[in-house]
RNA sequence: GCGGGUGUGGCGGAAUGGUAGACGCCGGGGACUUAAAAUCCCCUGUCCUUUGGACGUGUGGGUUCGAGUCCCACCACCCGCACCA
């Protein structure tokens, strides 16, 4: 065999690939009769490249996807692209080009970048979402919602930019301008479809307790943007006549209401015939919504001479416009509370309103004064009539028992969860398939005229959504009355062609979204993973369209995705230094690295290293995987993606970390070389050491600890280049050969054929173990006096604690340490340790 | 402000309450070589009076025969949400 040769990526990377795909080893079979295995990663958007981010996302999956086929399951390992999205429309302003035509370009280029690496992919099932036979079912999925009555449309506000005459996202307005043209931004009403969320919020909410392989983290995120809370929604009679709902979670603290206050948009507010509150009201619109700006924002309020009578002492409230009220949660007005909330004591601070206190940590605080700031807490009632004396909870329950009883209000749930807005003024989006009709109103399109597909010729060198202006693709018959009609121009957020995909994975019929059967199959996913950046709305999405499919009986399962892991980013240290008053970043590529400094390869001049960031353009602290690859092979890349950090924490790329990557995959072809199949002799204790780096690199892969399989390979491979020939060895060597295999398979597969074995090593089963091998027949024990280590000693595994006691007592080194004081007691762990206490 | 996470050598990090620093990187020394690359071997937490010993897992307490691990308080950094009544 070919020990002497080096390993050479370049040519054997890409004849394992062809290998795979000409056997077609990874494309899943649903009618197996094997147990099957979903696994999945968010799939890329396709921006043009492969990011190393990318890199280590897939390789995590890549690995568990290989190890599970090894271990007995029908893996199913698909992948696609989320190809709808601005960045298209972009590239069609700024070059001209068509969005489809980039995007099918870019998806191709990225598709051979993540071939390079070897993926285990099922490619028959690729799709991307900017595909009629993909979006044409999205169009019916969502005609199913609105039947079902779980789509509406509103009227709402947006952010219009009137120069480019189109809607921008929040992220897109930089201080009150357009991204792009830096014009003014306007508010704007538009018509616009919505998906009813809300109706699920109990069950998206109840739901994550049952995703115990969660990260606790993204649990935690969701249930705060749920944001149930429980309170009491009633009536203030206003002084002009009027009624005021409000809601507050603090029914108890409502002799403590000082002030009633709307936001500046309540209908109240607007009611206000004087030019003062209009300015009020147009001064608070302005206010910035960033958390700096929010942290310093001064309550500000204006009076608006309404009184509101409190439901149980009378009193004449007065009624302000508030600039810290929001419209859209609750009802849009409170009671203010001032000594239990601290924006109402800011407020009745600045504006001279008492302060009553009704909550204190005793009854004999009845008359303690505040100390600055509002109490929120916990305690009990006073200064509250009835009420006095209870605690909060119990009080909670009066008051909203006597609203109820006088029909002024009731206990109610309020959620911060909105429904969620899919309209988007676009054209590289799903178009929404319905029709407005002069005479019918809102018309769904038919069934059988789906896909509606995207008109080809557009322009994108005039502002605007060029389907707004499509003369031809505009004007259809509606299809109830035959009349004249316009199709709806706006398309779907590309959050909902990322709600469903992993349904369409599971099987791709050309009639249906989905067939049942095979979802059944399939899923739940078994194992997600994907970056953090998704715990809320992708993965509150996914769930939330998984859920309204299984309410409308399309689907059985509920939850869309049984574990979810999220990995961490690759991250890099940057050099920059100050030119010109300055600072120049440079890239990786243009440094010389030493030990501890760096220098600019063109001049040869000292830069300043700075922290372990993460990897971006504007920093240039970026790596190329196509780069990479080209120099040290696959395999070195997808170890150096699972080696050292844990997966869920930042890896911080290095130069000096590929390249022992890559020693350690030549280390291993030379040690592969050195395979004797015909060495004869047992090496027990080698046998032991490759058995338990089997069980132990298994454990740790199932629970995608690939650092710690990675350190349990290095430690096997250390032991099988110390031991000599044998058969114990060959076997080790066969062995390794197998653990590395979902890790480095193109250098796997080279090894398995040079050692003469059947098949490929991707179709190999894991290795077994031998539970006897396990188990050492020696056991190191150390001894400890007074809790601290004064020697070890070797025992029979399973020694008696009397023997262990002796051979403890008889050592030397303890004895010095004991130094003659009597021994009280002798704490002795079996297999483990002795610890002498004098 | 609310919620969560993290803190261990020069660096990334191991460690069911039981020998802290596995494994890798960096660094040092040596072998091979005319030389280099590649490779191999040894050393590599700090300190001391060095056949030994003391200290050491952000800080201060506590529980325990024994604490990186459990409990309490604090500090630093990171992430998410945020005038959510």
């Amino acid at each position: 065999m070919s020990s002497d040769t080096r390993f050479d990526p370049a040519s054997a990377d890409a004849r394992w690939q062809t290998a795979w795909e000409e056997a077609q080893t990874f494309r899943a079979d649903s009618d197996s009769p094997k147990p099957k295995s979903y696994v999945l990663e968010m799939f890329p958007y396709p921006s043009g490249r492969i990011h190393i981010g990318h890199v280590r996302n897939y390789t995590m999956g890549d690995v568990l996807a290989r190890y599970k086929k090894a271990t007995g399951h029908e893996v199913l390992h698909p992948m696609g692209w989320d190809a709808f999205g601005m960045p298209a429309e972009n590239a069609a302003m700024e070059k001209g080009v068509h969005p489809g035509g980039w995007t099918r370009a870019n998806i191709e280029h990225m598709k051979a970048q993540l071939k390079r690496l070897g993926f285990a992919l099922d490619w028959s099932r690729e799709l991307a979402t900017c595909e009629p036979d993909y979006y044409g079912h999205e169009q019916a999925l969502f005609i199913d919602l609105y039947e079902a009555g779980l789509v509406y449309r509103k009227e709402s506000e947006v952010n219009w930019d009137p120069v480019d005459m189109t809607v921008l996202a929040n992220e897109q307005v930089i201080d009150g301008k357009g991204w792009r043209s830096g014009a003014e931004v306007e508010k704007r009403k538009l018509n616009q479809w919505f998906l009813k969320i809300t109706d699920f919020a109990e069950e998206l909410l109840e739901g994550l307790g049952s995703l115990e392989n969660w990260p606790e983290k993204v649990r935690l995120m969701q249930e705060n943007w749920i944001g149930k809370s429980k309170g009491l929604e009633f009536s203030f009679d206003l002084s002009n006549g009027a009624r005021l709902p409000v809601y507050t979670t603090r029914p108890d603290t409502i002799f403590g209401a000082s002030f009633v206050a709307v936001a500046a948009d309540h209908p109240v507010a607007q009611g206000i015939d004087s030019d003062e509150a209009r300015a009020f009201i147009a001064e608070c619109k302005k206010g910035g919504t960033t958390a700096a700006e929010l942290e310093t924002a001064e309550k500000l309020g204006f009076d608006t001479g309404i009184a509101a009578k409190h439901p149980f002492t009378g009193a004449d409230l007065p009624v302000y416009i508030a600039n810290f009220v929001l419209m859209d949660y609750g009802t849009g007005a409170i009671m203010a509370v001032p000594g239990h909330d601290q924006r109402d004591f800011e407020f009745a601070t600045k504006y001279g309103l008492p302060i009553p206190r009704v909550v204190a940590p005793s009854v004999e605080d009845a008359g303690t004064p505040f100390d600055g700031e509002a109490e929120a807490g916990d305690g009990v009632i006073v200064n509250s009539d009835f009420l006095d004396g209870m605690d909060v909870e119990t009080a909670k329950r009066e008051i909203i028992r006597r609203i109820e009883e006088q029909g002024r209000g009731e206990g109610k749930t309020v959620w911060r969860l909105r429904d969620w807005g899919v309209s988007r003024q676009r054209y590289w989006g799903t178009p929404i398939p319905f029709i407005h009709c002069e005479s019918c109103g809102v018309v769904a399109a038919p069934k059988d005229s789906l896909p509606i597909t995207l008109p080809e010729d557009v322009d994108f060198q005039t502002p605007g959504n060029p389907l707004l202006r499509h003369e031809t693709w505009k004007h259809v018959d509606c299809p109830k009355c035959g009349g004249k009609a316009e199709r709806e121009t706006d398309t779907l957020d590309t959050f909902v062609d990322s709600s469903w995909y992993f349904l369409r994975f599971a099987s791709q019929p050309a009639d249906k979204p989905f067939d049942a059967e095979e979802v059944a199959k399939w899923l739940p996913v078994e194992q997600y993973i994907g970056g953090i950046e998704h715990a809320i709305l992708h993965l509150l999405y996914a769930r939330f369209w998984t859920r309204a499919l299984a309410h409308m009986g399309q689907i059985e399962v509920k939850e869309p995705f049984a574990s979810l892991f999220t990995q961490g980013m690759v991250t890099h240290e940057t050099y920059s230094r100050k030119e010109g008053g300055k600072t120049v970043y440079y890239a990786p590529d243009e440094i010389s690295r030493e030990a501890d400094r760096a220098l600019l390869s063109a001049d040869g001049g000292e830069v300043e290293i700075g922290r372990v960031i993460k990897m971006s353009k504007s920093k240039k602290n970026v790596v190329d995987p196509d780069t990479i690859v080209d120099s040290y092979g696959a395999d070195a890349v997808r170890w150096f993606m699972l080696s050292d950090s844990p997966p869920e924490r930042d890896l911080p790329w290095s130069e000096a970390g590929i390249e022992g990557c890559s020693r350690f995959v030549h280390r291993l072809w030379r040690l592969f070389g050195a395979y004797e199949p015909q060495a004869g002799g047992k090496d027990k204790a080698l046998d032991r050491k490759t058995h338990q780096a089997i069980a132990a690199v298994a454990e740790d892969i199932e629970a995608l600890g690939f650092n710690k399989a990675v350190a349990r390979i290095y430690e096997l491979t250390g032991a099988v280049e110390k031991a000599a020939p044998s058969a114990s060895r060959s076997a080790a060597i066969r062995t390794l050969v197998q653990l590395v295999a979902p890790m480095m398979p193109h250098l796997a597969e080279e090894a398995w054929a040079d050692m003469g074995m059947e098949g490929l090593v991707a179709d190999a089963p894991w290795p077994a173990v031998d539970p006897a091998l396990l188990v050492e027949d020696e056991v190191t024990i150390a001894v400890q006096h007074k809790g601290k280590l004064r020697d070890t000693l070797t025992a029979p595994k399973g020694a008696s604690k009397e023997d262990l006691e002796a051979m403890a007592l008889a050592s030397d080194k303890v004895q010095r340490s004991i130094d003659g004081a009597e021994v009280r007691k002798v704490i002795v762990v079996p297999d483990r340790l002795v610890n002498i206490v004098t």
